[in-house]
DNA sequence: CGGAATCCCATCCGATACTG
DNA sequence: CAGTATCGGATGGGATTCCG
């Protein structure tokens, strides 16, 4: 579209800001990620442990996406065998503000998205 | 929240309010619809015509599941042809709250972002 | 006008096996 | 330990066609 027709006062849709943001923090594993590096850097390993079920290819390519796009910091230590530390960036700390608000609002009105639900299923059914 | 199994301090993998937000605000199309409504209420068509590269399949589906998330409300008029209109649900409008932040966020940062990519493509490329 | 049904491709993601 | 490579099923979403 071109640059003018946008009818979206705040959003432009291509090269979309939000779009970009959202594609990453939407997918299944980023979020889980974040928060467990939020309460202290960890190791590969480490992180795998936290998140249980994600898989070791979901997880490598996750935190790449995430180191790409300079939300947390990867650190190499030459040891024996070798270990590296993944760690918050400013910005991956400055995102969880916003983030932590929708976190908030999920809970406090999760009831209400699933009772909801419940009505638009029975009356789909009735 | 979780009693027991959880390492994540606010975050229970199964059953997780804020995956079933993420799962539906982070699909392609929920935000631009949710933008466009809470400017004013409109029919099926007029949203179309402001999300132009929607497809009246995805228009269609992603306004059912906002209808029964409890996000928009969804009213016929038995007119000729028939006109259905709709418009934002109090839940929708909580919704944009914690949205409009994650939106500003991420307009701010953008910049940021698209840098730290461009920084890690290089250093990969070299 | 406001959908539903069908077809099909692209991407996501899990499982498994292999490597330095 | 910290990944990469490959395969295959599930899902997302576009294009098209049909219906009340």
């Amino acid at each position: 579209m071109s640059a003018t027709a946008s009818q979206h006062p705040d959003f432009d849709a291509s090269r979309c800001p939000v779009r970009d943001v959202l594609d990453q923090i939407g997918d299944k594993w980023t979020l889980l990620i974040l928060l467990t590096l939020v309460a202290t850097p960890a190791r590969f390993s480490a992180i795998q442990r936290a998140v249980p079920d994600i898989s070791k290819r979901m997880l490598s390519q996750t935190l790449r996406n995430l180191e790409r796009n300079g939300m947390i910091t990867r650190q190499v230590f030459a040891t024996k065998p070798p270990s590296v530390q993944y760690a918050m960036a400013p910005l991956g700390e400055a995102l969880l503000e916003p983030m932590s608000q929708l976190v908030k609002w999920a809970e406090d009105h999760h009831r209400h998205i699933r009772a909801a639900r419940e009505r638009f299923d029975q009356a789909d059914a009735g």
